[in-house]
DNA sequence: TTGATGCTACGGTGGTGACCGAAACGTTGG
DNA sequence: CCAACGTTTCGGTCACCACCGTAGCATCAA
């Protein structure tokens, strides 16, 4: 009965510091490797260790050995969207957040950055309203879906919606859309299949590039030009 | 930033074995004293009220007060949402569980229960699949949304999808579906907007019944047939 | 008021787990 | 083969927290 012993020992996991660190750390959907864990969440590499080897077996995560490197991702876009909806809990009903001092660093990660697979950060929610405004999309707080003419619009930046659709349960031809809360714009991004689709293309199309090992995103002037054209998008 | 150490604090709550069995005693959306949310714990009322205020602190719970009882229910349906991800990472790949010694109680649980506000088991999966057979909605695993069809279908139930639509964003006329993973059925039901207003409007017509003080959900005879007769559903 | 009930506040106890140092294992490169 | 590096395992220490017993506070029934 999805024994409540299981449920409370993944909570649990994600709920010690450094591990949430960690956990944190992989949401851009790379794969770390523990040294970097460990530094990340303030921890000596023991330690790290220890917890990563604990959450791959409750199976928030999966490794790969490479050489002497352990490299360890998300196990699954079903971790990622847990962590989500933590952090909304999270956030609960802070108030608009006095934003205390925000370096130059956190403002760049503000405008754009990586959430697991998909773009989110103002970038993100300004997709997000395009797509909604020029009809491709429908969303609501709680769902998300595509219309036609998103599946025409789509095919026109390369993107293969009936290879999409192959992937899911084909239960709809439209659904592929998931709402993710933007913890900095505290609107909703666009998240899915769909979202994941827009950001990897944008990134094979040169349109956005990810800043050394970081899940900053950098907008290249080809990507400013593309988001007005395509999108209707005005960055800046 | 939605810090670290919130996120952290809020999973560790939930991380709580006495704490995850409150949770999901509250997972059918109604609101519990602190005494019989103590005996579900298997803790004494002391321990429990500390639980308690801890977690209504940190906004996962909210209480009040009506003479000498105090009665706690899940602060928002984001927290129900949580929950959900967190089981559904925490069932993860299970193998088809060898349902070891499954009672008549649980087996009258697995046909239907209360899911927060919406309906789970046997009966939600296949209500959520007769509304997509029907071309009433439109569902995959990450959304749903429903046709113009459906509106007009739930209108004829008594459901008045302009006033939800209303308490929604209302950026879109018919995305008011979220997908939600069935732990008994591993299948997705219908939970968000659309599935409370089918639960509770099943309520109000007499098709369904709450059993006692459980989740637990029995179908009434006059039920059995509006399922059928309305949604095409056979029930047993 | 008196007694009963439901809940919360306080102190002390016990067990679990995070952490690090030391050391062993596996891989890479000279 | 040996040294350097990344990672893991092992032991031991320490802090935190869940838990309960006792006691205090509010509410309801006489």
């Amino acid at each position: 009965m999805a024994s409540n012993a299981k449920f409370a020992s993944v909570a649990a996991l994600a709920g010690d510091p450094a591990r949430a660190g960690m956990l944190h750390a992989l949401m851009d959907g790379r794969a770390l490797t523990a040294s970097e864990l460990a530094r990340v969440a303030g921890v000596t590499p023991q330690t790290a260790s220890g917890h990563l080897s604990r959450m791959t077996d409750a199976g928030l995560l999966a490794m790969i050995k490479q050489g002497r490197h352990h490299y360890h991702r998300l196990a699954s876009p079903a971790v990622a969207q847990m962590m989500e909806s933590i952090m909304l809990v999270a956030s609960g009903s802070e108030l608009p957040t006095k934003r205390l001092a925000t370096g130059p660093r956190d403002a760049a990660m503000r405008r754009a950055r990586m959430c697991y697979d998909h773009l989110a950060g103002t970038l993100g929610v300004a997709l997000a309203d395009a797509l909604v405004d020029n009809g491709y999309a429908e969303m609501t707080g709680e769902a998300g879906s595509l219309t036609p003419d998103g599946a025409s619009f789509l095919a026109g930046l390369g993107i293969d919606v009936e290879a999409l659709i192959a992937k899911q349960g084909k239960r709809s031809a439209r659904v592929l859309c998931r709402p993710c809360l933007d913890w900095s714009e505290r609107r909703s991004h666009l998240a899915g299949t769909v979202g994941a689709a827009i950001c990897s293309q944008s990134l094979a199309k040169g349109w956005i590039r990810r800043i050394d090992g970081t899940r900053t995103i950098n907008i290249t002037p080809k990507g400013v030009r593309a988001f007005r054209e395509q999108f209707g998008v005005t960055i800046e």
